[in-house]
DNA sequence: GATAAAATTGAGAATGAGTCTCAAAATAGT
DNA sequence: ACTATTTTGAGACTCATTCTCAATTTTATC
């Protein structure tokens, strides 16, 4: 958590930006899990704590975390565009339930390896890949 | 394109529905090229010689052509859903250039199996995958 | 620690892609 | 043609996200 601090305000010093009372709260609120979050669940959360932080800023903080390298944009799912952790955490994919939303993720270093032997043959430079399905998740499909 | 038209036809009356004149003329103008299309793109294009297709006989159509196989939900790209062919292409996926936007299909067996080995494990039932690559392309990396 | 300039915030209005409603029009079976 | 059913166009509606702007907070400077 400290670590991830540190990066963020780097980053908003780099940028000659602030790492106010929200941000914080908000860089807190992100890191207090592991889990993929959207703005609604993070404003809920965020409103347990702290009656003072509004839809706007969540907002308006997402993309400076991105920016930091701290999170990055993943799936899309029920309408709403969801976020992941990328700072310390290994690459997986997504099986994203389409009815109840879960999302499960997986490890592979199988898809990895095949999409840089492709990128290889392609002479493409991957900066960051994206596997995924959708169907419906155990209980869902019953 | 016959072809097209037959699969779709055949979904439709499965389903009990009809291949109505509008229904036609999307379907001919979204398969009138192999590029992917987003709905304004296509309503623009349909525009060009039909005066009388609606924005929302097209949205109410797309999930028609999407059930029938013929395109799939592809990338969202600035805000908009896009869709691809899916009848008579093969499964493929997507290295993104993120400075000139160039889009290398690639086709890969290998990365449907191992999402299909790992929806088994975890009880999933993949309706749809997605597998991509965001980077830089040869030209854009030099 | 007071002050002022600059950045940031909260609240709510605005935007815009996508969905829904419903009366009118097209379709298919008889 | 006649009727029942499906489909359509137009526009209202939804809802995630973005924008606006006056009020507040922050930081640098004294």
């Amino acid at each position: 958590m400290e670590k991830e601090k540190l990066v963020f305000e780097k980053y908003l010093v780099s940028k000659g930006l602030k790492l106010t009372k929200p941000r914080k709260i908000i860089l807190d609120t992100v890191f207090a899990t592991h889990e993929h979050f959207n703005v609604d669940g993070l404003y809920d959360q965020i409103r347990k704590k702290h009656k003072d932080v509004s839809r706007a800023t969540i907002y308006r903080t997402i993309p400076l975390l991105v920016e930091s390298g701290l999170i990055k944009q993943s799936l899309r799912c029920l309408a709403k565009d969801h976020y992941e952790h990328t700072y310390g955490h290994d690459r997986h994919l997504h099986l994203i339930c389409e009815k109840c939303g879960k999302i499960i993720e997986v490890e592979s270093k199988e898809a990895e390896s095949i999409l840089k032997k492709l990128a290889k043959i392609h002479n493409f430079d991957i900066k960051e890949y994206n596997v995924g399905a959708k169907g419906l998740c155990r209980k869902c499909s019953d």
